[in-house]
DNA sequence: TCATCTGGTTGACAGCGTCTACTTTCTGAG
DNA sequence: CTCAGAAAGTAGACGCTGTCAACCAGATGA
């Protein structure tokens, strides 16, 4: 019983979840099991989530601030550009590095009732960083002449970037015969366009 | 027992399948109750699919079948860049129309060994008409300066379609506060993009 | 001091996937 | 035409799951 003080069972449980989730995937995540590893009754997970979704939606919130924090772990340089580029280089790394969280970010259908709010708040803050980037970039250069508002890029960007996060976590890669190198092209080509049209 | 003939129940089943997740979710899909909704005992599926998971990997192959259907159903014209852009919003199309069907298709994780050859086959025929209209437009035009393998710009097309796919079934476009309006912007934008970084 | 809340326990229930064993029905070779 | 064997369907059992209910120990605060 790893529990000595009260609240501490449940980022027990968080952790060990996820664990069972890194083993035997996600649809086989059971309560049972966690309580089981921390030698605990099946029941006790319950007194601090009310259901099974809950404790899933606990942990993908857990991955959405990791994503936030490894998004905005570089250094800011003075050039927006710059910044925009090394944060489009960090999302993909992240999706490549922890592709069991990101799938769980954004993979993973939780209930509409589960709404965890701490989940949605995570995920806006992940979100909110891209976002205030870009604001940031037509701010230090009012002359800017982006062409429409700064949502809309965020969605281009977003949307390219996520795209192909996902397509590289597929087995489309291999089905199209991509060796690693190939793999690598791939995302500066998508950065440069992503400059591209984003650039002056 | 509405099946008369062998292999009948086979094809029911998979339809059955689709409209228990339609109702209750994916996740929620059972085969005890398909069975039930059929009429036959909780056994019978068993004959026709050696597991749960072969039956749903059934379920997302026909929805990949109707997907290439979709994607190939748009007359081709004599400009394959026109004809490219029409794809692109074929393919965007669907996933708005159709956003279980999309969600199945690629977010729905199957176990490895469920690997319905089937399956494979159709998902790999709907890329290829992708694929293969990205290649007749080089042929065609074989001065086209296209900078890079079609394969680097198969993948950044996809990235870009699936990527905004994926984003206007969740709830980013809320929380970004985006109203019908903007969506359709925003998808006039990625293919206004996407055709700019195509073009000779 | 003692009622109350919090976090833990055990037991029960129905639903699930799947294994085994049985029966029925179809089929095709002799 | 016959009949063995395969294919299709049925029934029962097992262990797993999420969740509800009832109970219990200890901390807490009036």
């Amino acid at each position: 019983m790893p529990t000595k003080k009260k609240q501490l069972l449940k980022q027990a449980l968080v952790e060990q979840a996820f664990s069972v989730i890194e083993e035997k995937g996600v649809e086989h995540l059971s309560l049972r099991e966690v309580a089981r590893r921390l030698g605990v009754s099946h029941q006790a997970p319950y007194k601090h989530f009310p259901s099974r979704d809950h404790i899933l939606a606990a942990v993908v919130a857990r991955c959405f601030a990791e994503f936030a924090q490894h998004l905005s772990s570089r250094p800011s340089c003075n050039d927006p550009f710059d910044d925009l580029h090394k944060m489009g280089l960090a999302y993909l790394e992240f999706a490549q590095k922890f592709p069991l969280q990101y799938r769980l970010m954004f993979n993973t259908a939780l209930p509409d009732g589960t709404a965890h709010s701490e989940m949605l708040a995570q995920a806006q803050f992940a979100f909110s960083i891209l976002y205030d980037k870009l604001g940031e970039m037509t701010l230090k250069d009012p002359d800017h002449p982006i062409r429409d508002p700064v949502k809309h890029d965020a969605i281009y960007i977003w949307s390219a970037l996520h795209g192909l996060a996902s397509l590289m976590q597929s087995d489309v890669t291999s089905t199209l015969g991509l060796s690693n190198d190939e793999r690598a092209v791939a995302v500066e080509r998508l950065m440069r366009r992503m400059s591209l049209s984003i650039a002056p």
